[in-house]
RNA sequence: UGGGGCGUGGCCAAGCGGCAAGGCACGGGUCUUUGGAAUCCGCAUUCGUAGGUUCGAAUCCUACCGCCCCAGCCA
């Protein structure tokens, strides 16, 4: 009941369009059917997200159907690793197409029977002309074409060359089926586009059954007709291919109507794009190849894989697909909405523990030697059903570096000295000693403890601002831990020219710190699982490199710190 | 001088002739044993610009300006 009224509320074109198409009933009896369209030939990143969720609501908000199928048209740049991945990616993110995993590749057999009758209705003919001459043909932006000579070739002569492409007998680049549109057509995707080409490879699917493909632009309109694909939803540099793709409908269902399901519509909207990283394939494809990051599945990168490793969580995602919204403008989303989204989601989600990033020692002065006391601390605030944990304390911690200031200013509320300051869970401690090393900084702090303010039973009636986490010495585990940043340290790196968008790459986009204390609850954590490290962030126990007992926790996002913010 | 799109606050985005939703960001308050979270308040006399139609325009008309996409036998 609640889908129903998200897809009334959801105020998007697309969704108007469909509701206004289920009120007309323009879709006869078909259920409202979507389709994600990945060509296997690369890794799925957020844009890619975007897609796939906007399609796969639609579905279930109208309680229709959303296919995965691939666009494998073209064997030479795809390759079944990327199935593999993008399947793995989209099950992940949560889209469900229902055992209604299809190929282009799938329909070969059709499509040149439909090529067959395209020809035989003098809608199609073999062109000779090369690759060049097709160019050169084809005219300009702002001049007409000029037809090929081989354009009124008969009937008959069309048909027996096509089959002897087919059948192998022409090299790659010799001969192409084209649609006979018109030449002079504004739109040049209109002037007599190429349908087939002769491609002697291996295809990942079919083998070498065929060494002819369809082209996108005849192949794509045509599987969504047959698989009664309602909105065929693309991104909006297709929106030049919307009459092509019409008028291969069209004449699919003037001529195979025994195998179309549905006459698809095409609806384009803008992608999405994203501060601070870059999302075009090539760009991509480039910090990979040379290695500015470790893989597809950096967490560094927008890939789904990346994302996925960094620890962000597939709700997150769904969430910030809703947040941008869908309309035909160009667009660049703001990180923040995406942290903010993915810190609304772990709110509630990730149990709270301690750990130190930049641990400074604190030895607590009047704390009985060897003396060590259980603190219990919720898991979770505001929610008893988290549990609690037993937290150990004595009298060597570590606590954060930057929450002790030598010379604070007014408005510090942490640790300095004179100073007091809250231990979280534990005991208010007063700074008395600052110890530093030759160079001067600051090594080790000596502080003493209320007794009487002890968490829960706080009898000095001290009222302290600052509260702060801290790990024993003694009891700490210690773990590796990645803090991740942006990876380009300027807001738009994707419109650096392609030669230099690497000198853009933040140089702190990683930063890798071994060692760091956490309290020893953490021992019973699970590797995949996520934390709030307190008042630092979210982090993911990252379960590939989290073996053998070894921790490593990947910063998936920071806490807003309005503390730091006013510092600038 | 071709064709297709788009222009609403810093970033997204509703709105479709009746007097500018919402989110993020930002600023401020309350609360708080996370300077987190929560919560409250503020934040476009104005919708690319200029005209016009209308009692009334972001919404209709006209012109202009700016930005994006298209000349693969890629998708």
């Amino acid at each position: 009941m609640e889908e129903k009224n998200e897809a009334v509320e959801k105020t998007n074109f697309i969704y108007s369009m469909i509701r206004e198409d289920l009120e007309q009933k323009a879709l006869g009896k078909n259920p409202v059917h979507t389709r994600f369209p990945p060509e296997p030939n690369g890794y799925l990143h957020i844009g890619h997200a975007k897609a796939i969720l906007l399609n796969y609501f639609i579905a279930k908000d109208f309680k229709g159907r959303f296919n995965l199928r691939f666009d494998d048209t073209n064997p030479i740049k795809e390759e079944q690793e990327f199935v593999d991945s993008i399947i793995e990616d989209i099950r992940w993110l949560g889209a469900d197409w229902e055992g209604r995993l299809f190929f282009s590749s799938d329909y070969f057999e059709t499509k040149y029977q439909f090529a067959l009758r395209l020809i035989e209705a003098g809608y199609a003919y073999v062109c000779d002309l090369s690759p060049e001459e097709i160019r050169d043909y084809r005219g300009t932006l702002t001049e007409a074409g000029t037809e090929s000579p081989y354009r009124n070739r008969p009937g008959a002569e069309n048909l027996d060359l096509f089959d002897r492409m087919r059948k192998g007998e022409f090299p790659n680049g010799s001969r192409v089926l084209r649609a006979k549109i018109d030449m002079s057509s504004g739109n040049l995707n209109m002037r007599d586009p190429v349908i087939y080409r002769i491609l002697h490879a291996h295809h990942h699917r079919t083998g070498d059954q065929w060494c002819i493909y369809p082209m996108y632009d005849f192949d794509h309109p045509f599987s969504d007709a047959l698989e009664g694909i309602t909105h065929s939803l693309c991104s909006i540099e297709y929106s030049d291919h919307r009459p092509l793709y019409d008028w291969i409908v069209d004449r699919a269902v003037e001529l195979m109507p025994e195998v179309i399901k549905y006459r698809s519509r095409q609806t384009e909207f803008a992608r999405l794009g994203m501060n601070y990283t870059v999302m075009s394939k090539r760009k991509l494809r480039r910090l990979v190849e040379e290695n500015y990051v470790a893989g597809w599945d950096d967490p560094r990168l927008p890939t789904i894989a990346g994302l996925r490793r960094r620890g962000v969580t597939p709700e997150a995602i769904a969430d910030f697909q809703q947040k941008t919204g869908v309309s035909r403008a160009d667009s660049t989303a703001d990180l923040a909405l995406f942290e903010h989204c993915i810190r609304q989601d772990l709110e509630t989600k990730a149990p709270r523990i301690m750990a130190v990033l930049d641990p400074i020692k604190v030895v607590i002065t009047n704390w009985p030697a060897s003396k060590t006391e259980m603190f219990e601390m919720e898991n979770m605030p505001d929610n008893e059903s988290a549990g609690k944990r037993q937290v150990p304390f004595s009298g060597t911690i570590f606590i954060e570096r930057d929450d002790f200031m030598e010379e604070p200013p007014k408005n510090f509320f942490r640790l300095a000295p004179g100073r007091e300051v809250r231990l979280k869970g534990a005991y208010i401690i007063c700074c008395d000693k600052v110890i530093k090393d030759q160079s001067g900084s600051v090594t080790e702090l000596h502080c003493t403890y209320d007794p009487q303010t002890r968490s829960g039973s706080d009898s000095s009636g001290k009222k302290v601002k600052g509260v702060i986490h801290w790990v024993t010495v003694e009891h700490a585990v210690y773990a590796t831990v990645n803090l991740y940043d942006t990876l380009f340290s300027v807001e738009n790196p994707e419109e650096a020219e392609e030669g230099n968008f690497t000198t853009l790459i933040n140089p702190d986009s990683l930063l890798t710190i071994d060692n760091v204390p956490i309290e020893p609850s953490i021992r019973e954590a699970h590797p995949g699982s996520r934390f709030q490290f307190m008042r630092k962030g979210y982090f993911y126990l990252e379960p590939e490199r989290s073996t053998g007992g070894e921790l490593v926790f990947n910063r998936i996002a920071q806490l807003r710190d309005s503390w730091a913010k006013a510092q600038k």
